[in-house]
RNA sequence: UGGGGCGUCGUCAAGCGGUAAGACACAGGGUUUUGAUCCCUGCAUUCAGAGGUUCGAAUCCUCUCGCCCCAGCCA
C-alpha cells in the first residue's frame, strides 16, 4: 500500500518506535489480527486491521491473520470466508502467515499438562454454579476449590481422560493454580480447559476439550512469535494472567500486550451480540445491508477502502473511551470519491421540460466533462433533444428569496448544455400539481457559456428524456435517530432508536447514457445530489440499482431547511 | 465500600518540565458551468477540580470529582 500518508503519532507507534530503536526482539516487529469466527468484521475491527497491519507496514514487519477459534459451539466457516474476504478488501496482505489458535491444540494441550506437572494447574470438578460460588465477588475473597491440592499425578490423569472423552461436559475443567483471593478475579485460578462435546469446524471431532482464549491466545501469539500483542481496553485485566502463563511454562517468546480503545461511532451500533440481533430479526437484510457498518455492508454501500483506512488514521489511536461524529468517516469517504469518481447526470425526481424553440425531433450530442477538476478523465457524449428531465427541486413557481434555481421567467444553465428560461408552468388541472414546464433556450450559449457574459445564479443537472435510461436508486441514511442507541435513556431497546426512514428506494430515476457497461461496485458522482455506486447484488441485467454511499456536503439544506 | 483503566476545543487527538499541533465540526470571506470541490480567515491565556513542588507544570506530587471495565466452563 503506498497511499499511506505521513502518520500521525500515537501512543502504541511510540512504544514499537522504541522497541524497534532498543532492538528488543533483534528489532522485529510481528503483530497478528485475531478475529473469532462468530459473526462479520465491522469498521471497529477494520480500526484494529489497519493498525495491526500498518505497524507491520510502517517496521516492515508482519502481520498475522489469525482465527481464535476456540468456541466450536459459536464458530462457523461462513463467518471465516467472509473475514478472510473483508481484511483483503481492505487492502492488506498476510502472506503466508494465516494461521488457526485450532492448529496449536496439540501443542495446547502439552503446555497444559505441563503446566498441571508444574503444580501450576489442577482438575477441578466442581459444577459451574460451584465454581462461581467459590469464586467470591469483587469485594470479597474466593474459597480454594476442594479439588485445589489433588495430587499432580491424578490431574495428570484426568486432564487425560477429559481428552478422551470419558467425562460428561460439565463434569470438570482444568483451572491455573493462582491466587483464590486475589483482587483481580481473572487471577482466581482461572478456567483454562472446558469439555465441549461439539464438532468444531476445522479439526471435526478429534477434540472434545477446548482451551479457552486466555490460554490459548497468550500462547498462540508466543508459538507465532509475535512481538505486540494488541487488544482492546477489556483485556486489560487479562494481561496478568497472560503474563503468567507464559512466565510459568517458560517460552522463549513473550509477546508484550497493548491494548488500546475500541472504536465507537455516532448512530450505529458496533457490537456483535447487536449486529447479530439486526440481522436475524430482519430488520436489515443481511450481514451486507448497505447501512450496516460490517465491512461488507459498508463495501455494498459504496465506501472505498482507502477512505476507511483513511478515517482509521484521521481518528488515531488512544485509551480513551470515545464516540467518533459521523461526519468524520463521511468526510473521509467524500475526500476519497471526489478524487476518483467520474461525474454523470441523474435526475432522482423527474419533472419534464418541453424547449419549445428547439426543433421538433431534434437532437445532438454535447460534449460533458468526466470530472471538471480533472480533465485528465476525459469527456464524454451527452444526447440533447426537445424534452428533458430536471430535479423536481429545482424548480419553484413562488420561489422565496435565496433560491437561485429555475422558477416562472427566470433563466438558469442546465450544465454543459444551454441557458434556459422557464415561460410556462402546465398544472394538473384537478390537483394543481406542476406536470412541465415550457422553456426556450439559447441556441448561443451552447456548452453553458454565454457569449454576452451573462450571469445565471444556477446550474441544473438535466437528462435527455427519449435518451434517459430507469433506473432505481436506493437512498441510505443513518440507521438510528440518536448518536448512541444503547445509551440513551435506560429502559429502552436499541432497536426503539431505529431510522424508519434509513432506506428510501426511489424507482424510474433518470439517468444518461452514458452508465451503461459500467461494472457492479462502481462509483460515480450523481452531480449536485452525491456518490452512489451500483449495486453488486441487485443489479440484474436488465435493471441497474444504485446505491447512495453518501450526499454532497449540504450547505443548502442550512439555508432552507425545511422545503415545501 | 476490591481491582484495573481513562479524563486536553462541540467530536477525535498531538503533547512526556520550557510556556496548547493537526483533523472533523462550526462561523465568516474569495473562486466556481455541481448552492460540490478548491482557497483564505477565525475558533482552548487553557489542559476534570483544588492544593503543592519549581524561575517555569497539561506534563512531577497530594487530595477530590466524574466516566468505563471485571464475579462466562464467551472472546
Amino acid at each position: 500500500m503506498n497511499d499511506t500518508k505521513p502518520y500521525a503519532m500515537n501512543f502504541i507507534r511510540t512504544l514499537v518506535t522504541e522497541d524497534v530503536n532498543n532492538n528488543k526482539n533483534d528489532g522485529r516487529v510481528v503483530t497478528r489480527f485475531p478475529p473469532e469466527p462468530n459473526g462479520y468484521l465491522h469498521i471497529g475491527h477494520a480500526k484494529s486491521i489497519c493498525l495491526n497491519f500498518g505497524l507491520a507496514l510502517d517496521y516492515h514487519g508482519k502481520c498475522h491473520l489469525r482465527f481464535d477459534d476456540t468456541n466450536p459451539a459459536k464458530e462457523e466457516v461462513e463467518y471465516m470466508e467472509a473475514i478472510i474476504a473483508d481484511v483483503r478488501w481492505l487492502g492488506f496482505d498476510w502472506g503466508e502467515n494465516l494461521f488457526h489458535a485450532s492448529d496449536y491444540f496439540h501443542q495446547l494441550y502439552a503446555f497444559a499438562v505441563q503446566l498441571i506437572q508444574r503444580g501450576k494447574a489442577y482438575v477441578c470438578s466442581l459444577s459451574a454454579e460451584e465454581v462461581r460460588a467459590y469464586r467470591g465477588t469483587l469485594t470479597e475473597p474466593g474459597k480454594n476449590s476442594p479439588y485445589r491440592d489433588r495430587p499432580v499425578e491424578e490431574s495428570v490423569s484426568l486432564f487425560q481422560k477429559m481428552r478422551s472423552g470419558e467425562f460428561e461436559e460439565g463434569t470438570h475443567v482444568l483451572r491455573a493454580k493462582i491466587d483464590m483471593a486475589s483482587p483481580n478475579l481473572n487471577l482466581r485460578d482461572p478456567t483454562l480447559y472446558r469439555i465441549k462435546k461439539v464438532n468444531h469446524h476445522r479439526t471435526g471431532d478429534a477434540w472434545c476439550i477446548y482451551p479457552m482464549y486466555d490460554f490459548a491466545h497468550a500462547l498462540s501469539d508466543s508459538i507465532e512469535g509475535i512481538t505486540h500483542s494488541i487488544c482492546t481496553l477489556e483485556f486489560e485485566d487479562h494481561r496478568p494472567l497472560y503474563d503468567w502463563i507464559l512466565d510459568e511454562l517458560a517460552v522463549t517468546c513473550h509477546p508484550q500486550q497493548i491494548e488500546f480503545a475500541r472504536l465507537n461511532l455516532q448512530y450505529t451500533e458496533l457490537s456483535k451480540r447487536k449486529l447479530i440481533q439486526l440481522v436475524n430479526e430482519g430488520i436489515v437484510e443481511g450481514w451486507d445491508d448497505p447501512r450496516l457498518p460490517t465491512i461488507a455492508g459498508i463495501r455494498r454501500r459504496g465506501y472505498p477502502p482507502s477512505a476507511i483506512r483513511t478515517f482509521c488514521e484521521r481518528i488515531g489511536v488512544s485509551k480513551k473511551e470515545s464516540r467518533i461524529e459521523f461526519e468524520m468517516l463521511e468526510e473521509c469517504v467524500r475526500d476519497d470519491l471526489n478524487q476518483n469518481a467520474k461525474r454523470v447526470m441523474c435526475v432522482l425526481s423527474p419533472l419534464k421540460v418541453v424547449i419549445t424553440n428547439y426543433p421538433e425531433n431534434g437532437f445532438e450530442e454535447l460534449d460533458v466533462p468526466n470530472h471538471p477538476q480533472n480533465p485528465d478523465m476525459g469527456t464524454r457524449k451527452a444526447p440533447f433533444s426537445r424534452e428533458i428531465y430536471i430535479e423536481r427541486e429545482d424548480f419553484m413557481e413562488e420561489p422565496p428569496k435565496k433560491f437561485f434555481r429555475l422558477a416562472p421567467g427566470r433563466e438558469v444553465r442546465l450544465r454543459s448544455a444551454y441557458y434556459i428560461t422557464c415561460n410556462q408552468v402546465v398544472k394538473d388541472p384537478a390537483t394543481g400539481e406542476v406536470q412541465e414546464l415550457h422553456c426556450t433556450y439559447d441556441p448561443l450559449t451552447k456548452g453553458g457559456g454565454s457569449p454576452d457574459g451573462r450571469k445565471v445564479k444556477s446550474t441544473l443537472h438535466w437528462v435527455s428524456a427519449p435518451h434517459a435510461i430507469d433506473v432505481t436508486v436506493r437512498l441510505y441514511d443513518r440507521l438510528f435517530t440518536v448518536p448512541n442507541p444503547s445509551g440513551e435513556k435506560e429502559e429502552k431497546d436499541f432497536k426503539a432508536f431505529i431510522n424508519s426512514s434509513s432506506l428510501v428506494t426511489l424507482t424510474s430515476c433518470k439517468i444518461e447514457q452514458g452508465v451503461k457497461g459500467i461494472g457492479p461496485g462502481s462509483s460515480l458522482q450523481f452531480e449536485r445530489q452525491g456518490y452512489f455506486c451500483l449495486d453488486e447484488k441487485a443489479s440484474a441485467e436488465g435493471e441497474m440499482v444504485f446505491n447512495r454511499t453518501v450526499t454532497l456536503k449540504e450547505t443548502w439544506s442550512k439555508i432552507m431547511p425545511k422545503r415545501e
